[in-house]
RNA sequence: GCGCCGGUAGCUCAGUUGGUUAGAGCACACGCCUGAUAAGCGUGAGGUCGGCGGUUCGAGUCCGCCCCGGCGCACCA
């Protein structure tokens, strides 16, 4: 044999005693297979029931779902949101918290009424009951709670998902109801008449939650509405009012002026004729400009007061109507002086009030709920004209009928045939559209239902909405800035108006006097409807087969003045948002799995540790289940409040279903794996619009590669590893391992308070750096040596087992709450794992093993800081090909005298000599602590530490085939003549 | 109009109570290794920290004004 192939074949022979990492896990996820195959395994199993099981009796911490609208896709922001509610749980499953999760759906509601409508052909057909259409809509809801649940499981959520709490169980009607009998009861509900957002589109009252403000482009119109006699001493004047919605000039009944405003009447040419008018002296100019008049004339400066007692007469309708003072009258915009509708306003609706222009019932609104004026003898009657008003203008035939969005422009055409017309010009403004129809919404007069937020209920002193403010203030908000924004819109919301003109909905409980027309309610009526809610369902409202009134409300229940008397029930819903907003009470407070697991801390005790929804539920359902929670039970619902914001697409544009920019979750996580669609959530800011493409969330492939990979070293490394005989005890760790240890400590704290904050961008930022640099280029590079070379069984390959069972561990469970699936894989390769699931496990903290330890924090940041500048000339010296890997080279460390200083307190140079060569991978490291380095030009100056010059030569000393070190001791066993010492004694 | 949140490398983001020469990952360029291998390691280039002014021995950080982006609230008679 020559000595060529005795090497070759000594190579080989050695290489079999190196011990080489060995693992089957997978390098390459696979998600797309993996994820559904653990999930199924999940379900079988009942991973949820078992971690059900495992934190019985444990201290409850309960994140109460919030319920999607069982309409359409779950699309990719729903998704996110899910998915971050899963994250929360798991982590406060793995603290060890009993932390339930029950999904549930919001079933009722206009929008599912409206489609299934659709489906029917526009409008309820002939011979149709209430209760078909209610049939209808409820199979509708279960067909999309359904597609939706199978999508949100995509994501790997756990929950209590065959059992979810829908707002249609007769359950959670009737708790819903028994929230409005506390309100009903405490003094909350009042039924009166107001002016009310509303889409005539949708044919009902809207909340402010149920509007969107996008831009619109009206006719706004300067009106010349004229003066009965003088004016300030001055004849045939017109008040000139502005106005941008011309359909409801019908309903004016006065202009308002401002009291301490300067007017003037002004004289101009129109048309070759004279004419006066009465405009604000600040916005003379301006409306001058506007309508093109040239030779104005001031005549006459005046206080708004002195046009007390002055009349006009109606445009339309001849009649002469008041100018009265408001205060809302601003010189912004228009002419200072306000045209008021009482009916189409709810400032003005205030004015009227205030004048008693009309009594409660009947203010003048003469369009109707599906958004025409109108007809015949109604029409008249609604406009409140004399009996023997006769249409000499033609007016009221014009309006009669025609819709308002249709009109609006002929009214103003026909004022301009009047001459009445000073001036009109398009006007784009941001105005209140219907958040389902996108249609403008209107204000429109009505007799409604309304929670009174200002109520101070017996036996408290502050008004209700005081007493939230004040729980708002205890409660947490995730981001800060939460607080703000949800006080800010508690303190400046009107009353709830919470009744609907719908079908598809809770019946509120109300019963009217046939021939009284006297509504009647009482504890006792409503409880009857409760109890019959609860055994049947709300349907019972409208079963009037089985259920006739007087079935439904037997005298033995009534209020006296109502026994025996013609009662009908009267036909308006719940607004969606009363049932939401009373799920603390239907689920939390009232659920078996729930119901015992208010947070408790602090001595204050809220309903649920936390609610997590986008940040628009500020004005939606956090809003709402805080006044209902407040009202009903004094506490709010949660502690902590988290929101994350919407998703948009790449172009920054909101992701919305209707658009098409987003596409369903579970597409998502079929084609890129759910883990990684999680793990692009966790790893960004969702405090500000998240951005989703499949490009971004394959982006997240780095991290995940990183972590997969970092990890699949460790575990590689433990084959031979049994942590019951082989882990070794603290004292038995070298200075190294007990840093890495100290590293892995500090990561423990930093994530935990990152979770603890919800902030779990920065927990994986966190992780993935910590593999990145403590782990795969420090602690993982330098330990390769000893790990593969030592003997199998040596303390020093004990150690860094040791260490890297610790450090799996722990990386494997902070990737549990994200990485749902990936994690759980790990898990299974883990030696001897604590439990049977990584979701069933404890969080790590710190103590044994896991101890921060500031002083090797510093010994080694020197260290590696050494290390770097190393580096920096090996990697010149392998460019310029002088050596090749790091056991080529030899480094001599030229060292200043304070950085001798500095090293010494970490050991003698003997002891550092013999450390660094590991260190630094390369095969020898010398000290130099007593040349002039500086004049030495073999001895390259560091650029980042003080006091260091480097030296790399290549060696010449012959590597060992083992180990592949130049340690200068080749060969001196005789058996093992192409070995190193250390090699040639392991291999024996 | 009022308010809130952002603006740091080509991209995604860190940057603690003001404190050496502003960091990381990806991408890019150049190398090494072939015993983490559809991996791993190293080096490099890349920044007027949105702009201007102020406080300070010292400002990405604190203050004021402005610009840009996003959002919320109000007004919209």
């Amino acid at each position: 044999m020559s000595n060529e192939d005795t090497l070759k074949e000594a190579k080989q022979r050695y290489k079999a005693t190196v011990h080489l990492p060995q693992t089957d896990f997978p390098m390459k996820a696979g998600l797309q297979e993996r994820e559904p195959a653990l999930q199924k395994k999940w379900a079988e199993e009942d991973l949820y029931g078992k971690i059900r099981a495992a934190r019985k009796g444990a201290k409850p911490w309960v994140l109460h779902d919030g319920p999607p609208y069982a309409n359409g896709d779950a699309h990719t922001g729903t998704g996110m949101n899910k998915s971050l509610k899963d994250m929360v749980v798991k982590f406060r499953t793995m603290q060890g918290f009993d932390s339930p999760y029950v999904p549930g759906w919001d079933c009722h509601g206009l929008p599912i009424e409206h489609k299934v409508l659709q489906e029917m052909g526009g409008k309820l057909p002939e011979g149709t009951t209430a209760l078909q259409m209610r049939e209808r809509c409820l199979e509708y809801a279960t067909k999309y709670i359904d597609i939706q649940r199978k999508q949100f499981q995509a994501t790997g959520t756990l929950g209590r998902w065959d059992e979810p709490y829908l707002t249609t169980n007769p359950s959670y009607e009737a708790n819903v109801l028994a929230v409005f009998r506390d309100l009903f009861a405490k003094g909350y509900i009042t039924r009166a008449q107001r002016s009310v957002h509303w889409s005539w589109a949708a044919q009902s009252a809207l909340a402010e939650a149920e509007l969107e403000y996008e831009d619109r482009q009206d006719t706004s119109i300067y009106l010349r509405m004229m003066a009965q006699g003088q004016v300030a001493g001055v004849d045939n004047v017109a008040l000139l009012i502005w106005t941008t919605t011309p359909w409801t000039m019908p309903a004016n009944l006065a202009i308002a002026a401002a009291k301490d405003a300067e007017y003037a009447i002004v004289e101009y040419t129109r048309d070759g004729k004279p004419e006066r008018m009465v405009v604000a002296e600040e916005l003379r100019e301006a409306v001058a400009d506007k309508s093109g008049l040239t030779d104005v004339k001031v005549l006459k400066h005046l206080r708004g007061a002195e046009l007390e007692g002055v009349n006009y007469t109606h445009p339309l309708w001849g009649t002469t109507c008041p100018v009265v003072f408001a205060d809302y009258v601003t010189l912004e915009d228009g002419t200072g002086l306000v045209h008021t509708a009482p009916g189409h306003g709810k400032e003005d609706f205030e004015t009227g009030k205030n004048h008693n222009w009309f009594n409660v019932d009947r203010p003048v609104c003469p369009v109707s709920e599906n958004g025409t004026y109108y007809t015949g003898e109604r029409l008249r009657e609604e406009l409140n004209l004399p009996k023997d008003y006769k249409d000499d203008s033609g007016w009221l035939a014009f309006i009669d009928g025609k819709h308002i969005m249709k009109a609006n422009d002929a009214i103003v055409e026909r004022l301009r045939e009047q001459g009445l017309l000073l001036h009109s010009e398009k006007f784009t403004h941001s105005y209140p559209h219907c958040w389902r129809t996108h249609t403008p919404v209107i204000f429109r007069a009505t007799e409604q239902w309304f929670v009174n937020v200002d109520h101070v209920e017996p036996g408290q002193t502050k008004p209700l909405r005081q007493r939230i403010l004040d729980e708002i203030k205890l409660c947490k908000w995730y981001p800060s800035w939460g607080e703000k924004r949800i006080s800010a819109m508690l303190e400046n919301r009107p009353d709830w108006c919470i009744s609907r003109q719908r079908y598809w909905g809770i019946p509120i409980p109300a019963f009217m006097d046939e021939g009284s027309g006297k509504v009647c309610m009482s504890q006792a009526t409503v409880d009857r409807v409760i109890s019959l809610v609860a055994e049947h369902g709300s349907n019972v409202w409208y079963d009037d087969a089985n259920w006739p009134v007087d079935k439904l409300l037997p005298d033995d229940v009534r209020p006296d003045e109502f026994k025996g008397r013609k009662l009908k029930k009267m036909d308006d819903i719940f607004d969606v948002w009363f049932e939401s907003g009373s799920s603390f009470q239907a689920v939390m407070r009232t659920d078996a799995d729930l119901k015992d697991k208010a947070l408790s801390e602090n001595g204050r005790t809220t309903h649920s540790g936390m609610y997590l929804e986008g940040d628009d539920q500020h004005r939606g359902w956090f809003q709402v289940s805080l006044i209902l929670s407040v009202a009903t039970t004094g506490v709010a619902p949660f502690r902590d409040c988290l929101t994350c914001a919407f998703v948009v697409d790449e172009k920054g544009e909101k992701g919305s279903k209707s658009k098409g920019n987003m596409w369903p979750i579970d597409q998502g996580c079929r084609d890129l794996g759910a883990d990684l669609v999680r793990l692009y959530f966790a790893s960004i800011d969702t405090s500000s619009p998240v951005p989703v493409t499949y490009d971004l969330i394959r982006g997240a492939g780095d991290s995940y590669r990183k972590l997969r990979n970092t990890w699949r070293t460790l575990v590689a490394n433990l084959f031979d590893f049994d942590p019951d005989k082989d882990a070794v005890a603290a004292d038995k760790l070298s200075q190294l391992d007990q840093w890495a240890l100290s590293r892995t400590a500090g990561l423990v704290e930093d994530v935990t308070a990152c979770f603890e904050r919800y902030e779990f961008h920065h927990a994986m930022r966190a992780l993935v750096q910590f593999c990145t640099v403590e782990l795969s280029s420090q602690y993982i590079d330098v330990c390769k040596d000893e790990l593969y070379c030592e003997a199998a069984t040596a303390p020093r390959r004990r150690a860094i087992q040791t260490v890297y069972w610790q450090v799996a561990q722990v990386i494997a469970k902070f990737m549990a709450p994200v990485t749902v699936h990936t994690a759980e894989e790990m898990w299974q390769y883990m030696p001897k794992p604590e439990t049977e699931s990584v979701h069933l496990a404890l969080w790590p903290t710190v103590g044994g093993l896991l101890t921060r330890k500031p002083e090797l924090d510093k010994r080694f940041k020197l260290m590696f800081r050494l290390k770097a500048e190393s580096d920096r000339v090996l990697d010149r010296l392998r460019k310029e090909k002088v050596i090749g890997k790091g056991y080529d080279a030899n480094v001599t460390l030229g060292l200043g005298n304070d950085l001798m200083k500095e090293l010494a307190n970490y050991g003698t140079p003997e002891q550092l000599q013999a450390e660094l060569p590991g260190l630094l991978n390369v095969s020898k490291v010398a000290l130099d602590a007593s040349s002039d380095h500086a004049a030495l030009q073999e001895f390259e100056p560091a650029t980042d530490v003080q006091g260091l010059w480097v030296k790399v030569e290549a060696s010449a000393e012959q590597a060992c085939v083992r180990c592949f070190r130049r340690t200068g001791d080749v060969g001196s066993v005789k058996e093992h003549e192409f070995l190193c010492t250390r090699c040639a004694k392991v291999v024996g």
